[in-house]
DNA sequence: GACTTACTAAAGCTATTGCTTAACTTTTGG
DNA sequence: CCAAAAGTTAAGCAATAGCTTTAGTAAGTC
């Protein structure tokens, strides 16, 4: 199954594991590092690396390193994207009542 | 009884696979019985069937069995929790900038 | 009553996911 | 320079996801 996904694919597919919702919870807030968001996980860093590979490959997460400090921040656009496409839908079926 | 975060849990990963996906936006537009959801796809209707399954699962799609028919129909709430997640993350962020 | 339609149940198979540990590299502070 | 801090890479492993095929059951049709 090498098809490639779509960038809805790749967005809920994140968003569905608890621990990436609570770093994307936690990014909401403001950008932090990579350390500072792997402290409140019981779960090894590179676990927690992963989780953000995964959001970054959504879209849903961009990270800038400078020295040797990762700092990550949420993307807006790509949360609006998977936002609009349940509005829709929701919406269609709605207006059908 | 799910507590909130395993709603979410549930309804994001039935909404990351573009097959369940496909059938809620069909879905969205009426109700409809198993083979009717069924048609469109090149899998097999027990694959159909199991994606149903995970909607049905999740709370995003019900289902009611007449005769030996089953509908399927949306189920707009499921929708709205998963919409006001993402809604909440982007707001958070927008409203600190 | 036999046939077809609509759905269901179960087993199995492969690829992916979500971790782990271990072994790095690159900065940075003393 | 030396060592700690911050992050990265790679390998491996158990569980799950997404199919398949086969073999059903229940309900309308003739």
């Amino acid at each position: 199954m090498l098809n490639q996904s779509s960038a809805l694919d790749l967005a809920f597919q994140a968003l569905a594991d608890p621990t990436r919702r609570a770093l994307v919870e936690r990014l909401a807030h403001s950008p932090a590092s990579v350390s500072d968001l792997a402290r409140p996980f019981s779960m090894s860093l590179p676990a927690v690396m992963q989780h953000l590979a995964v959001l970054e490959g959504s879209g849903l997460v961009v990270s800038e390193k400078v020295g040797r400090v990762r700092t990550c921040r949420i993307e807006p656009r790509a949360l609006s994207l998977v936002e609009q496409w349940i509005n829709t839908r929701r919406t269609e079926w709605e207006r059908r009542l």
